[in-house]
DNA sequence: GCTCCGCACTGAACCGGATCGGTCGGGCAG
DNA sequence: CTGCCCGACCGATCCGGTTCAGTGCGGAGC
């Protein structure tokens, strides 16, 4: 009861005075833009201006305008608005996982620069099975709701693009490989490389390495590339990579463990470095040493890649990619394309950074 | 080159006849419900009942209308739709943190079951500072973009709270204690009654607890909540809490290996068991362990809740809820209220289940 | 003193559907 | 055969802004 009545007495000041006489839940009578020009004596084309900016209002009437907007707590309507102006101030998210720390990241990155820019974003999850995906892509992306479309490790099928592209609205991708469309990505054969060098310049030969499976291959082709590069450092340091000492896994703690063990279970062709395509793999790994009493970095050196955030709680060297980041920056883009006038900075060509963070997991491989 | 041309063709293609003329990019010359109804030789009113299934159209009509529309490619504005309706299909969802398991899987939970029920969902995520909170509050949700709004454990201010009610629209909560809007919440009370009964029951009369900490108590009250079930559990069977058997962490990894390795630390006052306010945090208190050289469960028995995806991975025993479930729940809930004629079931007033999931982290105790 | 110009503002035509009141025509009972 | 009723369909007005073509007015230039 207290508490109900707390709660009232905020409501009424924070909605203000013209709310007052509101008991009787008519809120059917919004208040409209009409209502707005009535109070400031003006017509609702100048209040329109006035409110967007867009056109000349003379200071004093603009300030007439906006303080009767908000003693009347008048808001525009979205939808009115986006249907005279084709615009709509919000950008779909197409996005395969929502619980995954790298998929996560990247909208948490969107979402950020999206709503400093004033804009709304619309996620679409397409994990769960085919029949969503196919609602998403034939319904929902084409309701003309989405002033643009950013796609997260999606690799889509021509159908899939083709639709989007018949939008004719801006689509970017982050971290996947789309044909016909403006794509961050890291450099994955690079990164792969840098990790692999670590080891090599520390004095590791036998170096395994722990990829990503079939599964995780279909979405987005890190896994291969990551593998190129992995093999590419040890040919240009004279070493012929070992089929044996690769093993594939699906990027989480537990496959990586799974994945570990199976390598570290002979002691004579045990390697003394694994560098796993992800942090989490390498954390299983760190893991699945642990288990099997082998010292890391002492017997086992591990790098990943990520820098995920259980990676410093594991001492885990890594190869920095930055998610948030590349959300930010595909929508930095997007606003670009959308609004060309306002060119921000030349960003949309910078290659996307990443950065090897030695921790403790990484060390010269002891002689045996 | 040749990759552009395959899209080109699959294009073509996917968007079938009507866009064959489309060469020059005149996407400006868009299909509305106008040129549908000229195309099926009926009216638009006709055509708009039709499609919408509301109202009566012989069975031919709605056919001729129907290919007619598949023919042009006609998708409704839903810009249009929703400012002559007044309804938006579209759901707000408000959440503080995109990358910890149980927000992401609610945020799961609740899209998923937006999508089965044909609503977009708008993601606002205020983890970020007070500004950009405010900036959600004050201006993004207030723009009539959204039916409806789900807040996931969040704590509102008066004025927040205020803003949303005066919206007249749907609220609903999930996992935090708001006053004045309908919530999900599971019993964090019984819930931790549970997992310490579970550690009594085995014999364990030295039981710690990792509860939250202040940080995290300002947003929701479960770390109350659940110190309060624990002791609970622990008068009931005649043990007065040891206030030095308490350590507060921050819900992650690292928190509880700290708090754990404190609670370790001493071996004389060292407990045969721990609760943790988390899995995340009893992951850290076996971690913490293992390094201590304890082994888990012979010297510590440790519990969670959640079952986060790792548990399973961790051995972990753990008092199971399920985020995914009440997202869906509380969407459930929202079209039912906005959609009173067709009542789903009445599940608004289950109470939100749990379980408890024993595996290897926990056992008897041995005699010292 | 008059024309010309540009600024501040207005009226009205859209944007693309939803829906209400009403017309039309055909089937059926009387 | 006529009148009535009801279902199928249509015209028109509305939703709430945006924007374009003006209108009026004061000041600068000649």
């Amino acid at each position: 009861m207290n508490g109900h009545d707390e709660i009232g007495r905020s409501v009424r000041e924070a909605i203000g005075f013209s709310r007052l006489h509101d008991d009787e839940r008519r809120d059917g009578a919004m208040v409209g833009i009409q209502e707005v020009a009535e109070a400031a004596g003006v017509s609702t084309a100048t209040v329109s201006r006035a409110l967007s900016g867009n056109g000349h209002v003379s200071e004093t009437t603009k300030a007439r305008v906006t303080s009767a907007a908000a003693l009347l707590g008048y808001v525009v309507s979205s939808n009115a608005s986006s249907l005279a102006t084709g615009r709509t101030r919000n950008i779909g998210v197409v996005i395969p996982f929502l619980n995954r720390w790298f998929f996560s990241s990247v909208l948490e990155g969107a979402e950020s620069s999206l709503l400093s820019n004033g804009y709304d974003l619309t996620l679409y999850n397409v994990g769960g099975g085919g029949e969503e995906r196919r609602s998403v892509f034939e319904h929902f992306l084409l309701r003309k709701r989405v002033d643009a479309v950013v796609a997260i490790s999606l690799e889509l099928t021509p159908v899939e693009l083709a639709g989007l592209l018949a939008l004719g609205k801006p689509i970017v991708g982050v971290g996947g490989p789309l044909v016909g469309v403006r794509t961050f990505s890291i450099d994955d054969v690079a990164v792969a490389r840098l990790a692999t060098e670590h080891l090599l310049a520390l004095g590791h030969v036998s170096i395994a390495h722990i990829g990503g499976d079939q599964e995780s291959e279909r979405d987005f082709h890190l896994p291969t590339n990551r593998r190129v590069g992995y093999e590419a450092a040890l040919e240009a340091a004279g070493i012929s990579p070992d089929p044996s000492l690769f093993k594939s896994a699906d990027f989480t703690i537990a496959g990586g463990y799974g994945a570990a063990k199976q390598l570290f279970g002979n002691p004579r062709t045990r390697p003394t470095a694994v560098f796993a395509a992800s942090d989490e793999m390498a954390i299983g790994t760190i893991l699945a040493a642990r288990d099997l009493g082998l010292r890391v970095p002492h017997d086992i050196s591990v790098v990943g890649i990520d820098d995920h955030e259980l990676s410093g709680f594991f001492g885990l060297t890594t190869v920095a990619q930055f998610p948030e980041l590349q959300g930010r920056l595909a929508v930095e883009l997007l606003m670009d394309e959308l609004h060309p006038d306002r060119r921000s900075f030349g960003s949309s060509n910078t290659p996307l950074p990443f950065e090897l963070i030695v921790r403790s997991s990484t060390a010269r491989p002891v002689a045996r």
